[in-house]
DNA sequence: TGCCAACGTAACACGCTGTAACAGAAGTGG
DNA sequence: CCACTTCTGTTACAGCGTGTTACGTTGGCA
């Protein structure tokens, strides 16, 4: 069947390069991320299997994450910590946690245990999907999220190409958060490959300047996909969400 | 939902004896076993919603059991033992086991452990019984899968090859999953034949272009079949399933 | 004001995909 | 056996999507 895609969530980036190595290597497509802005961006742009949820996130905390997480959507969660103490280990089972592995972990031990939770789970990702297409609603402009075009207030169609619309959803989930281009590369990069992220220059402006040019009715004064100078984008209008 | 009920299976009748009073304090049923044969008595007769399985049995083993269950059962299982190394863990993982509990356990967190495993399969429970499906229909298309043949919206039937249904039938059988073009020529190649998997060419492009030419309203642009560029094809359509 | 980094975007290059045209392969009926 | 049809894979080419580069513009700051 088709490769596993695993989000692996943990701020030392040490410990994400070994586990996401680890993952690649047995076949796992494994997706770094690093913060609650990062997960909810790669929820809402593709498909992930199973989320590996480190819980003593600088000053986010996984429990709390994996907490919101639960209240939405059926994702599969194991949450990994050096805090294994037993009234710990049931802070996350008791907030939806599929499993909790504590650090430091047998690598082969921990793919059984993500292999056990996936296999538990694997015919939930069909429902998991139509959860995701969300209809939004901004300024007269209407986006199926299963189609890759939206209506102008004209009632114009306006075609998008994937990456396009992959940013649209982007910046749609976290409405009114300035992006960073890292947190929007991360999140686009479907691959798997955590090398190319580095690599990616200028593409996030480009991508950026060409879905104005289809959607802002003056590509030059943008009111809707804000620049926030020094850090990245930001999607500014008024957004409501139906669904 | 109703009262869920496990098995607890163990050969020391004061171990099963806690394990079915704990059950009992915190709202399970808990029906006591102590072999395989006991265990299939149970299922067969009743509902089983999860079982507890010791891996020391006397002259029987859990693990085999566990293995043997799991080849005709969909039975969470939890496998439970004093043997706690990492390699021992691994083996009740590998023949399917949801979890492993250590011996001898926190009670709340084994509670704690098997509400989460209970959880994940209720929460994929619902979309089990596709694995026997045979007809499918989307966007007013029925598509009966003994046939070479689909009936489309208006009524007419159009005739498939064997190698577009096998298409169909690969794409309709992982529903919004994006499935790359290796993926694809793996599953249509029921020869056998592995020479074959890799003078593929652009074959599948070929056959992803044909079929849209007969399903798809404009296939300039189509709307079930699509294209995950660089990755390969998705069904994106809704599809119900019967019998 | 001048400086510099960040940003916008035109132009380009490259790879991926759609598809027309062709060529075998496999069946069908005589 | 042949002529014919149908199915399927290959090739070639055109078009599109996307990342890179280069250069002009903007905005903040001393």
């Amino acid at each position: 069947m088709s490769i596993p895609r695993l989000l692996v969530v943990d701020d030392d980036p040490e410990m994400r390069s070994m586990m996401t190595q680890l993952l690649q290597q047995n076949s796992f497509i494994a997706l770094p991320a690093s913060s609650e802005r990062e997960i909810r961006a790669h929820l809402s742009n593709g498909r992930i299997d199973l989320i590996l949820l480190d819980v003593m996130l600088g000053d986010e905390n996984g429990i709390d994450i994996c907490a919101r997480l639960r209240r939405e959507q059926d994702v599969p969660i194991i949450l990994v910590s050096a805090l294994s103490a037993d009234h710990q280990r049931m802070a996350g089972y008791e907030v939806g946690a599929d499993d909790y592995i504590a650090k430091p972990f047998n690598p082969q031990l921990m793919l059984a245990r993500v292999r056990a939770v996936m296999q538990r789970a694997r015919r939930s990702s069909s429902l998991a999907y139509r959860r995701r297409t969300r209809t939004f609603r901004f300024d007269g402009w209407v986006f199926d999220g299963k189609r890759d075009d939206l209506h102008s207030p004209e009632g114009y169609l306006v075609a998008l190409s994937q990456r396009e619309t992959a940013l649209l959803k982007v910046l749609l989930a976290n409405p009114h958060i300035p992006l960073t281009r890292d947190e929007i590369v991360t999140a686009l990069d479907v691959t798997g490959d955590s090398d190319k992220s580095e690599a990616q220059g200028r593409a996030i402006d480009m991508l950026v300047g060409r879905l104005r040019s289809k959607i802002e009715t003056n590509p030059k004064d943008p009111q809707m996909l804000r620049t926030e100078r020094g850090v990245g984008y930001i999607f500014a209008a008024d957004i409501s969400v139906e669904e």
